[in-house]
DNA sequence: GCCGTACTACGATGCCTATCGTACGACCCG
DNA sequence: CGGGTCGTACGATAGGCATCGTAGTACGGC
């Protein structure tokens, strides 16, 4: 019945439902410094970004691959919106299947973080 | 009672600092199923186990290189005690620099087991 | 001293992956 | 329609890695 909602552009992408979702994959996604950035960065703003905000040191196909990388596993969700691809975090999936998972993770890529800009 | 001094046997084995530890190399350390697996063996039980200890699907040449990567990556720590190698978890050194993360993976991955038993 | 056990070292293999550049497709705007 | 922006697809490349088998070393016990 295409009802109204959102209409995100007729072009969709493949993500594993929340039971597919496995902690090796995501444990992998997160082990790639550039991937954990954009999670990081995801997880600060709080709302949908696109590709092209994140400020990742990479070209844009290898971008493109985190990307891709990081849905494939479950951890983020896109959603065309125009030609922009907007990025969220399975933040809902992931606690119910992991519950304080990804707090402790992205506390401790924090934590990290903050030890590296002092000394 | 023997002597306060273990006398670890000669040969010591090169581990990162509590410092060198970095949070890619635990996660990515984690990412495979049988290391993970090695992991939460050596939680249950608590105290140091041996390498021919644990029940790993696959040769002994393989299990020594993933023990090496858990070593290297400083998840666990390593020594000799005769020809046997006994193995703990740096739960210390982890939960210092990743507050509850360890403790979180743990769950996650056993609550990820348990669903599979399920069904 | 010799043997068995525990683990390692090394080399081979096949797969996966992070990276890039270039060429292309989808979409909005004027 | 045409141009510009956003992102993809594809191929190439180089490196990493999980796996194995075989041969070897360290150590404890007899």
């Amino acid at each position: 019945m295409t009802t109204a909602a959102p209409v995100p552009s007729s072009r969709d992408l493949p993500h594993p439902a929340r039971g597919e979702i496995r902690l090796e994959g995501v444990l992998h996604a997160l082990s790639d410094p550039v991937r954990m950035r954009i999670v990081r960065e995801l997880a600060a703003a709080g709302v949908a970004l696109s590709c092209s905000q994140f400020d990742v040191p990479v070209t844009k196909s290898t971008s493109t691959h985190h990307f891709r990388v990081l849905r494939e596993n479950g951890v983020i969700r896109q959603v065309y919106e125009g030609t922009a691809k907007m990025n969220v975090l399975r933040r809902d999936d992931l606690d119910e299947l992991f519950p304080g998972l990804l707090d402790s993770l992205l506390a401790a890529a924090a934590h990290q973080a903050d030890r590296r800009n002092e000394t």
